[in-house]
DNA sequence: AACCGCATCTTTGTATACAATTCTGGCGTA
DNA sequence: TACGCCAGAATTGTATACAAAGATGCGGTT
């Protein structure tokens, strides 16, 4: 019985399909917070064997996405759990790496950083639009603030930078994922700290840039944390 | 070599054994960048199977100490080459860790606070000390600034930042280690610096240490950049 | 009924066999 | 000589067997 037979169409590795399909559940909410993962359900669900596996949760253990009780010996890992603290302290981290890759991004040769704030501009204006809607749609709002962040991202982090933003940012998504609906009332102040920001680009103000971003998450963060405080946290019992 | 200090006194798993060995020999610079890591050698080398080895490099590639080379299907890791580029990113972003470090650590109650920048004082008087023996230990000038910024971030640090900055630090200290006998030349300027990060915490100011902490390190920057033009780079070929 | 001890089951840790892929070197041909 | 091709070696990828550690539950004793 060998699954990898007849499987010759896309090369991407195992261990990585693995990791992003757990990851994915993981971020999407579908794996609840403190769900223990063990390693031979997750080998038969996704029909591989355990050494891929092992890899991937090696991995995401590492990234933070879950965690080993601390039963000594064994590893025993579950679903991280979501936190009112973890999350101010995620929130925190993603504010410093995107001011920094902002800050990047804002010392640009002028063409390139006009072209971007233009982008940028332009998904911030769709994002106006699709929040004053009457029946706003939580997936859109989430992929364009999503695309606004990405966009400087991708312009002004190096390979190191982009790596880390990657690890880290999806961890933040978890906590977006599950209180966004609750965060739509507040899309405006969202909008004007957006529009600080592509200012500062534009103007290739690389200190103003940073702050900027900075500020946003930080708002974020504290946004979030009233409506945890008003929801209640996962995955802790 | 010094156990972490997070990892108590239970005997650590095999492939962190491993990945710690692995770790130390690169950051050492035992393991040129470039070296080819096979995944037999490191086994037989260390009396294990190639299980615990896979882990290792797993990790070790996910933080950067090791690279897979582009080619296609297989992974084929290598060390990471030390690269003036690379430093560069890598030390801003530590700087930015390091900053947000000190920025919660100047908001700890007054107590905790004073201790913290007494402690501080104290190490870099020790630091200024050793810096103006008349043959000044590198080893010991590294411990001192280690300890230094250690104290702040420990103080002011939740979970997640410190494992980043664990994850981060230690490869800021791949290009310390080779390129610090060019660097003694310009501690007065750290010393400085380094009193400056004092000041703040003890005043409480958040921003002027997070602040004094990212100048400190933007100019550590610098100066190893420099120090790299003249001396070239590593495992780059 | 509550509790303890022990056998068993579950789960993770390690080693190893085998498959798939990539690299190397040598040989023939132009 | 230069080039390309193929066979075999080296290396990584995957599956699986077995070992070790921890959890579970049953039956007996009080």
């Amino acid at each position: 019985m060998k699954p990898n037979s007849r499987d010759g169409a896309r090369h991407a590795a195992r261990p990585t399909l693995v990791y992003r399909k757990l990851r994915d559940l993981i971020v999407k909410g579908q794996l609840a917070p403190g769900t223990r993962l063990v390693e031979t359900d997750v080998a038969s669900r996704l029909s591989v064997s355990r050494t891929p596996v092992r890899g991937a949760l090696q991995r995401l253990q590492q990234e933070g996405y879950i965690l080993d009780s601390p039963s000594l010996q064994q590893s025993r890992p579950i679903v991280a759990p979501l936190t009112r603290e973890d999350a101010r302290e995620l929130f925190y981290i993603v504010a410093e790496v995107e001011a920094l890759a902002a800050r990047h991004a804002a010392d640009l040769p002028n063409a390139k950083r006009s072209a971007l704030a233009g982008r940028l501009q332009r998904i911030n204006d769709d994002f106006k639009k699709a929040a004053t809607a009457k029946q706003p749609s939580h997936h859109r709002l989430w992929e364009l603030d999503e695309r606004f962040h990405r966009g400087y991202v991708e312009a002004g982090a190096g390979p190191r930078l982009l790596a880390l933003h990657d690890a880290v940012k999806p961890q933040a998504e978890r906590y977006e994922r599950i209180y966004v609906s609750l965060l739509v009332s507040e899309l405006g102040a969202s909008i004007a700290e957006h529009n600080v920001i592509i200012r500062a680009i534009r103007a290739g103000d690389r200190e103003a840039a940073q702050t900027a971003v900075q500020t946003n998450w930080r708002n974020a963060a504290e946004r979030l944390g009233r409506v945890i405080d008003s929801l209640g946290e996962r995955g802790q019992w």
